[in-house]
DNA sequence: CTGTATCCAGGAGGATACTG
DNA sequence: CAGTATCCTCCTGGATACAG
């Protein structure tokens, strides 16, 4: 369906970078994919509707938003309610466990400014120093 | 050629949320990949060769850590050093930058082992759940 | 030893018509 | 409104032969 790293490595003899490795991406898979962070973050501040996140989220398309929401709820990361009403009405909204997902988040928002300008030019003198290469052949 | 999310939007009138998932993106797409993760964690205790990465990490094929170590190396989370011996060595390292990314991902862990019960328990029981319902039609 | 080039499969994700 | 079903495309990643 999605998100198909579910081959945790259960091996206790496995070296120390490998059973870290391990959980590290057990949370990353959580939050992979293309929209996962955008709906969380729409959902930290309180309940939202199914078409408030289609508007809220520029590009999502409606299927994706649909099977992201699916998983977040399946691992417990968002609660849906659902009003009986006509037409009908449903609310998404973050769960404990996602906030304190959020502020792990922080740290590594954290980097990312902090390095931003860093990854960049390490970037462009990369590229640049491959187009050189390039250019002998 | 891989992780293409380079799709950085500027638009400073974008609601708060929409700038900080970009920024956390940012960093994700950094560690993004099936691969990246291991080799850091790999790399955080001094330089390893090629061959040694490639059997430190069972399953990965040899593409995909040409291709992993390239682009940690172009973001500048990585440097190589070929000594022009006969046979060709060459060591990777990992840079300042990545012992501190390493370190914002502490709390990503920290956050995955805290809530790895929790997540399975929901998973499950969604699980369930959809089975049941999937029985009424 | 350290890669690169090529071919290939599977799955993530896009577009969109249809429905309760 | 809030999805679901369907079709399609592209990219990630696997396998592996070849090369400096």
């Amino acid at each position: 369906m999605f998100l198909g790293n579910n081959d945790v490595i259960e091996d206790d003899g496995a070296p120390p970078a490998e059973r870290e490795a391990c959980t590290v991406l057990e949370a990353l898979n959580r939050i992979s994919g293309k929209w996962a962070i955008g709906i969380l973050l729409n959902l930290s501040h309180g309940p939202v509707r199914f078409t408030e996140l289609e508007r809220a989220i520029p590009g999502i398309s409606r299927r994706m938003l649909t099977l992201t929401l699916r998983n977040l709820e399946r691992d417990g990361l968002i609660e849906r309610t659902v009003y009986a009403t006509v037409p009908p009405k449903v609310e998404y909204r973050g769960t404990e466990m996602a906030d304190e997902l959020y502020t792990s988040l922080k740290g590594l928002t954290a980097w990312a400014e902090r390095h931003r300008d860093a990854i960049a030019r390490s970037r462009d003198s990369y590229d640049r120093e491959q187009a050189a290469g390039a250019g002998d052949l």
